[in-house]
DNA sequence: CCAGACGTTGTT
DNA sequence: GTCTGG
DNA sequence: CCAGACGTTGTT
DNA sequence: GTCTGG
């Protein structure tokens, strides 16, 4: 998933899909179409005394072993790889008691377009023909630092492959939760580590749908209503070609063609009655198949998620902007499914092949999470070194962050607050 | 023993 | 906090 | 994730 | 480019 998700939820929408009204922190939430690392959002969690309780957390895992004085970094750990949550320091202590709901209307994506441009789209539930918005519900962790302003409740987003009908707009997406059920037992105490992360899949319901959007909603300040609404989105060929060189140009065929994401409570209805719901069983046969099974929670490895995964994703029947990839219709019957899912893994398994320096099989993941490809650090201090300043005061060294963010703001409204280190 | 890290994404 | 590295 | 800044001197 | 801010 990315950084940016959408949650103007209302205090009864919240309590409805939380399935309780007692909100510790409501304060600090400020419904937002356009919600970024930092900002607080309602989570349900357990409560010391074992009820259920929604919270205002910020997005973005601030651990509790952060130092008190040190700077709060909201980008850090805004996501966990639910893939390797279980081995990863940071996370696995959180597992086991630190699992929580986190509720969204939905969340956005950027596509990348040739020449570098980036697109957004909003990704949500179809509402049922009629009814109601529903909440798109994530599974996260949560912690709690405690910092020079008191304690603060942070939260991270698991993630996990893109399903198939969103792997064209990115590779990766948020764990959705999509029954109650799922809901429930993610939230629920209980060592029953493999079912936990073997509800950890992509959701590849057909009501989860898109639409491009306004590019407004780069900006992170840009908080209008508009963030989330569809968009046409502008075709190059149409942008660039007179409507005389299109036609002379044979090599250019249908591709600029708009055409939209099937629309919450248009054609959906029906089709989600046959595929969304079967996804959603996956995820209920998930957590049935795991009844029972005993994984042990110092194992490194983590069950193959592959065959929920796609067995909800072999129902992918693709609209949209994707190239149509060739996707072979899906079979809807109970008998083609297990087919169709053995197939994909198969080809998943193929896929995998060529990849094997990324250590995917066999042995620990730790392996990949140690691959040096990807491990960066960035926090060495700009030109620490010299920078340009020959003979100067040091620079912005020597203002660093405290006056840089200075800013005189309308008391009383704090969305954010700053930490900063003592000098 | 102490010190230091602890993460994901995206890009090229 | 807990693990790894020196 | 994307946007926006990125600096110093001198004067009041 | 690189870092900070939301």
């Amino acid at each position: 998933m990315c950084g940016r998700s959408r949650c103007s939820l209302g205090e009864e929408q919240v309590a409805r899909a939380a399935g309780t009204s007692r909100w510790a922190d409501r304060q600090l939430y400020r419904p937002s179409h356009n919600v970024a690392p930092g900002a607080a959002t309602p989570v349900v969690r357990v409560a010391s005394d074992g009820e259920r309780q929604v919270q205002s957390m910020r997005w973005g895992l601030v651990p509790s072993f952060t130092k008190k004085d040190e700077k709060p970094d909201f980008w850090r750990m805004y996501n966990a790889r639910s893939e390797s949550v279980a081995e990863k320091p940071s996370f696995r202590r959180l597992v086991p008691t630190r699992r929580c709901l986190v509720l969204t209307q939905g969340f956005y994506e950027w596509q990348k377009e040739k020449g570098g441009a980036k697109q957004p789209y909003y990704i949500q539930l179809a509402s049922p023909e009629g009814g109601e918005e529903e909440p798109l519900v994530m599974a996260g962790l949560w912690d709690v630092w405690d910092g020079p302003e008191g304690p603060m409740h942070t939260y991270t987003i698991l993630t996990c492959d893109s399903s198939k009908r969103l792997e064209w707009l990115h590779d990766r997406m948020p764990v959705i939760l999509r029954t109650r059920e799922a809901q429930e037992t993610w939230l629920q105490p209980g060592d029953n580590l493999g079912k936990l992360l073997h509800m950890c899949v992509p959701y590849n319901g057909e009501d989860l749908v898109w639409h491009p959007v306004t590019k407004q909603m780069n900006s992170p300040s840009f908080q209008g209503p508009e963030c989330c609404k569809e968009v046409k989105k502008p075709s190059a060929k149409d942008f660039f070609k007179p409507r005389s060189a299109v036609a002379a140009s044979p090599k250019v065929k249908e591709q600029g063609k708009l055409e939209f994401n099937q629309e919450p409570g248009k054609a959906g209805s029906s089709q989600r009655d046959q595929q969304g719901q079967q996804a959603q069983q996956a995820q209920q046969a998930a957590i049935k198949d795991e009844q029972g099974v005993k994984t042990e929670a110092g194992s490194a490895g983590l069950p193959a998620q592959t065959d929920v995964q796609q067995t909800a994703a072999a129902a992918a029947v693709n609209a949209d902007e994707p190239p149509a990839d060739r996707q072979q219709a899906a079979v809807a019957t109970t008998a083609g499914r297990q087919a169709a899912a053995n197939q994909a893994a198969e080809k998943q398994a193929a896929e995998a092949a060529p990849k094997q320096q990324e250590g995917q099989q066999g042995e620990p993941q730790a392996a990949a999470g140690a691959s040096p490809a990807s491990g960066q650090k960035r926090k060495q201090p700009a030109g620490s070194s010299a920078s340009k300043g020959s003979g100067g005061s040091g620079g912005k060294k020597g203002s660093a962050p405290g006056s840089a963010s200075k800013k005189a703001r309308p008391a009383g409204q704090r969305p954010i607050s700053h930490f900063f280190s003592k000098g």
